[in-house]
DNA sequence: CTGAAAGCGCTTACAG
DNA sequence: CTGAAAGCGCTTACAG
């Protein structure tokens, strides 16, 4: 008789000073024991678990009964050991450039991830698209899926191109991951990424320790297409929320301002405007990553007694928070939210864990002290 | 002829809008090939690579030797597939209470570890004591060693006595991992906790940001014993370091008083004293988390404009974190500590993969309105 | 539609 | 000190 192998789990024993311990226990459920108790070889069961038909509905249904009876769970180790087919993972996401690599990093947290998980066998393919080219998008979809992946990573740049890659997604039955924005698409296995709203409410708090007193704020939103705009909108709203809530202390006045140019003359001119206009401007809260183009200004013109808050530790601002200008950055931590999607994939697929379907990232606060931390 | 797995790795081309693949190449090195190579068995090559001893020390070197230059890696799903052995893994850290459940988040990251590599066979043992308590700790280290684990997650709260216990765990090869407090043992494979002179730097920051012109301020530490000290005292430092460091500003006067005793009447006495004699105290930073007591004084005596930072997520801050007392905690993270000490110690038992001897936590900066994030 | 057998890469008694 | 063989739990052709 050969030795089994017994199933570990955890107790829970939580009296003082009290030990702790792996308690072994029932034996371990195995394809072998589903097979003996429904008659059938560990090729019906492994057709049956894995939906691969060639099961007569008869079998297929006790198979399945005894399964759920049994609470049988896979051994993963096992299952990718024997296994011949990798898990293919296509990646849908903005490419990067030296510049901007604000994109660079969920690629490298779905690699980070790839790597700690090295023995099972992942494959990712990356299909990148200019961030401003909604063309490019749609061709890259397309490609996504003539590749047939077993699971989709995408970024929503596009919300109603994305919507439609969506629904194609679905109708093949590849499951998808949404990072970084929510389309809330209702068959989205998970979303990763972070809550706008509140993040602008934690850009206020930050404004607040810095303000004190009277005095009116700038919010700054630079983009120069609609599209990429959900976040910025919510982000504003979370900054107005927070002083419509905090009832005694004095309410600055908020000034709101759009730009549609990135270039740094524009930005300039307009800032200077709104400086001769108002001149009770205390602080900046700039809803995206250009706020480097805002400290620059500040930079130039000398006017340390602002405030700027902004977001995403890109290089240009990094720069201008080493140097004071700067006060805070929110990071929406790009690299934890890739390292997260795979991880949902991976458990959803070999573990058969459904991942919670809002995976909301911390709002990091940086300032120059604590920067060095988050620099990897 | 069986077909063979390919050994899948990454080719890192970063051209622009190229598409990066995962591409199969060199196979894969196996025990047989080894084996083959030597003109040995496989069981053979298996007693050389994990030092089972029984083999002669010429064909050790050869198989060593060969091992090498095939650069062979284990395959870690096969490897846990056939062992019988668990990992046996010790934790010795102070147990917790409800009222200080500080010490319960290494556990908990421990046990999300384990969860997260639910498929290898880990093991894990606690051994808890009072952390104020050295009798306990040298009880509970004795324990440990009976029990002779593969390895060790320790917080040295107790230096000379934890350093005795390294000194033994060195002796009998049982390889050890320091968490939240360092006493740089030279043997320790890795040290997973935060940089305390950094977190003083950035409660620095943080205080000026809310204080802006004249004015001194208070660092208080509060501690009953003094072999919790170290990162009393390297936060001070830190947080002195600052103010030395920032140039063109006004600079704050610094008054430090420690306190040793924890109670609140005492901790009351003291500051109303303090108080009475600087009228001109603008903010408070305490060492630890005991905050909260400093927060209810404050908070007693209405004075809403003294700015306050200090340390942890437990509870008693996060209450008057709530009610605006408190402007900042810095989180020390501990759940990521002991998640990290397990993964170190996974990483090195099975994957041969050593970690980097010191894995600094990122200095979290709490304030209420991104407290929600950080809370599970 | 179903089963028997070989195989994934490693570890483990067992025999010599 | 060494090797041959069985086994870990699953997947995969192949034969019927």
């Amino acid at each position: 008789m050969r030795t089994r192998n017994y199933k570990i789990f955890f107790t829970f024993v939580l009296l003082l000073p009290e030990k702790r311990e792996f308690t072994s226990s029932n034996l371990k459920i195995r394809i072998k024991d589903i097979a003996d108790r429904a008659g059938v070889s560990t090729g019906t069961v492994d057709r049956v678990i894995h939906d691969r038909g060639e099961v007569s509905s008869r079998t297929r249904k006790k198979v399945m009964d005894i399964l759920k009876e049994m609470k049988y769970e896979p051994d993963v180790l096992a299952s990718s050991l024997a296994s011949k087919h990798p898990l293919k993972v296509a990646v849908l996401v903005p490419y990067h450039t030296p510049e901007n690599w604000f994109w660079k990093e969920p690629l490298t947290g779905i690699y980070e991830a790839c790597s700690e998980l090295n023995h099972f066998r992942i494959e990712i393919k990356e299909f990148l698209y200019d961030q401003f080219v909604k063309n490019e998008f749609i061709e890259n979809a397309k490609l996504v899926l003539l590749d047939n992946p077993d699971a989709v990573i995408a970024a929503p740049v596009f919300h109603l191109e994305t919507k439609d890659f969506f629904d194609k997604c679905k109708k093949n039955g590849i499951p998808f991951v949404s990072v970084n924005d929510n389309i809330r698409h209702p068959e989205q296995i998970s979303y990763v990424g972070q809550d706008p709203v509140r993040s602008g409410s934690v850009a206020a708090q930050l404004m607040k320790m810095g303000i004190q007193g009277e005095g009116s704020l700038l919010v700054i939103s630079i983009a120069r297409d609609k599209d990429n705009y959900n976040h910025i909108l919510y982000r504003e709203k979370g900054f107005r929320q927070y002083w419509e809530n905090s009832n005694g202390s004095p309410r600055p006045e908020i000034i709101s301002r759009s730009m549609s140019k990135e270039t740094y003359t524009y930005i300039k001119r307009v800032l200077a405007e709104l400086f001769d206009k108002h001149e009770d401007i205390r602080g900046i809260f700039v809803t995206n990553s250009r706020v480097y183009q805002v400290a620059k200004f500040l930079f130039n013109t000398g006017r340390k007694d602002i405030r700027l808050v902004g977001y995403d530790l890109i290089n240009p601002n990094v720069k201008y928070l080493n140097n004071d200008t700067i006060d805070f950055l929110i990071s929406q931590k790009p690299r934890e939210q890739g390292y997260k999607a795979l991880m949902s994939i991976f458990n959803a697929f070999k573990l058969n864990k459904k991942p919670s379907p809002e995976q909301l990232i911390p709002i990091d606060i940086i300032c120059k002290e604590n920067l060095c931390c988050y620099q990897v």
